[in-house]
DNA sequence: TTGAAAGCGGTACCAA
DNA sequence: TTGGTACCGCTTTCAA
């Protein structure tokens, strides 16, 4: 550490000029002599020689940060995706900068803006608003975007690249897990499914449901929360909120559950508990994500899980990789979520003994 | 947004000096004439100009970004954490550059120093290592450091800010509300208690042990897990070990525990539900953190709550306020944690009836 | 194959 | 009270 060295005094101590340390420095070794080389690169490493980034990004107009966007750390699901984005941006020499834009479309562009505006060229933007026109005009500038978690749509700018899951599919493997299990009264549990990934999970929770041959109005339903009061880390509230609509005595009660996300999910159950009721036994759920409290729950919690280790790799390659790929064009990645079955989901009218009384074992 | 707008274009459109914009800019307007003053206001505005960081941190050495380096994101706690230091930090028109460290002393020393390549001059290090050594030469620099979750240590350099709650009166808290509910077979559950937080957490267990008239060495123990093996979003796992440990039938059970952290006692729950027992009935459970999952598990966990937004805030003030105040001295701030009884812990030996069949309401 | 010199966009000092 | 000017550390022509 210590007071800086600079691209002069390696040069000095190599005794050659600052524009090969810098063409060193920038893998421009093509047509250097390896002598040259060698003493360059041990006056770096002498001096312990490390560039001073804010110069080079003023000069050059490029960065090695990543900006990374999401609706909020203090979800878990995020929180972990945000740590595999950092692992996997290491790798490749990145920083991250991260930022939680509450799934707010003015924060979302703010972000996205100031980003830019501190030279970085490279963003992954965990959005599901259908539209990216709040952040068209910096796109249309240059920037480098990955939506994650929101599949391309018709309108989007022809550069963005998308990694996501496939939600129809997802919602549908749900939906047909609780109806192969003998459910028939299935409720899908959501915030605002205005938001793209959202809704495709709703539509493939519909697809299965038509698909068995039952209509999805003579489901019961739940439009408590049909706008965004709620953020993120408040999904469990709303899951709670409609445990305890949908399963009030009076109330046309569904055997099971499909609830948009984990968080969502687990707030459901702590609602059915709120309400008397014994999840797995008085009522199915399945969640989505497969966040690491879904195995810890009690009872653990089936669910859609979203391989965030794999696609956060994706992600950070796609980023990163601006310049590389000269094509410049978008592209658009499904991923196949899979179902991690615990113990939150049941035949209907289990006629298990209460779990009180029975050890059930590990999970898995 | 669009083509940069410089400083220069600025000036020239407000029919001054550049020297007077940058002034504007960092707030000498002290002796400023107010009609100069508002040309360049309009300017900015009409222009739609902002400055480059890159640019100002290469002349002034200054950043407007704040490093945060936690254990890791992917653990709710931390991700919460890391979400309010945000918010604090935008409050004051500031950044957020964030590390995981994943509690490695190599990783954050090599993070600690990057930030500081990187032209950021505060850090708010989450970090308990009993030493400060590893970061200690950054410091000698001038870094200004802010620890969190790590009250200072007599050995801490003396610029060295900490931001913590009591961990020891946190620790007797959560054990005397226990030994208040007559348990006398208490055990401590953590990963290993290397950092400093935990073995305070654990002396305030042992303190109100002891205060308690009853030895310590008479409780049941488990060391399955002494070194560490396990990062923090691992910390479930510890609990569900020591669980299958602790609660086995031939072992010397505990009637409650308190756990290290609320993952630890949420794996710990996890754990008894293994072993076929149910937590609040069988055996207590206390953690800490107070972690929004705590309050939606099943049954709702009782948590020793640090008040994070608080702590963030002050955390914040005290990175940011670096020249603002000029003694440059250190100082400890330590919070007191407060418990959140809820439905984990319960007299032992409850004679209630099981909770399948007694609606038990909401918490709280 | 290497080097000299001109900036990138601000800030800070000093002069006016 | 404002403006001129050097310069932060690096990259990038262009010339040698």
């Amino acid at each position: 550490m210590g007071d800086r060295v600079t691209i002069q005094e390696v040069a000095a101590a190599a005794g050659v000029s600052a524009s090969s340390v810098s063409n060193l420095l920038n893998g421009r070794t093509g047509k250097m002599v390896p002598a040259t080389r060698e003493r360059i690169e041990r006056a770096i490493a002498d001096l312990g020689y490390r560039p001073n980034r804010a110069a080079r990004q003023l000069r050059s107009g490029r960065t090695q940060t990543l900006g990374l966007v999401v609706p909020s750390v203090g979800n878990p699901f995020w929180g972990a995706f945000a740590r595999e984005v950092e692992v996997a941006a290491l790798e490749l020499g990145c920083n991250v900068l991260l930022c939680n834009s509450e799934r707010d479309a003015a924060r979302e562009r703010r972000y996205v803006e100031e980003l830019w505006e501190d030279g970085i060229r490279s963003i992954i933007l965990c959005t599901s608003l259908p539209s990216l026109d709040h952040v068209a005009d910096v796109i249309e500038d240059g920037l480098r975007l990955v939506t994650f978690d929101r599949p391309a749509q018709p309108n989007d700018p022809a550069s963005v690249i998308s990694i996501s899951i496939d939600n129809n599919v997802g919602g549908q493997i749900a939906t047909s897990h609780l109806l192969g299990l003998g459910h028939d009264k299935i409720a899908f549990v959501s915030g605002s499914i205005r938001s793209v990934n959202r809704a495709a999970r709703y539509r493939g929770y519909c697809d299965a449901i038509e698909a068995a041959g039952m209509s999805v109005t003579d489901m019961p339903s739940w439009t408590g929360f049909g706008a965004e009061q709620f953020g993120d880390v408040e999904a469990a509230q709303v899951g709670r909120a409609a445990a305890h609509a949908l399963l009030a005595p009076d109330a046309d009660r569904p055997t099971a559950i499909v609830a948009v996300n984990d968080m969502t999910a687990l707030g459901f159950c702590r609602g059915a508990r709120d309400m008397g009721l014994v999840v797995g036994e008085d009522v199915s759920v399945i969640g989505f994500d497969g966040i690491i409290l879904a195995e810890l729950y009690d009872p653990p919690l089936t669910s859609v899980r979203q391989p965030i280790g794999e696609m956060a790799r994706l992600a950070v390659g796609e980023a990163v990789q601006a310049g590389a790929r000269s094509d410049g064009a978008g592209r658009s990645v499904l991923l196949r979520p899979e179902i991690v079955v615990r113990e939150s989901t049941r035949p209907p009218h289990s006629t298990a003994t209460s779990r009180a009384d029975v050890p059930t074992g590990g999970s898995r």
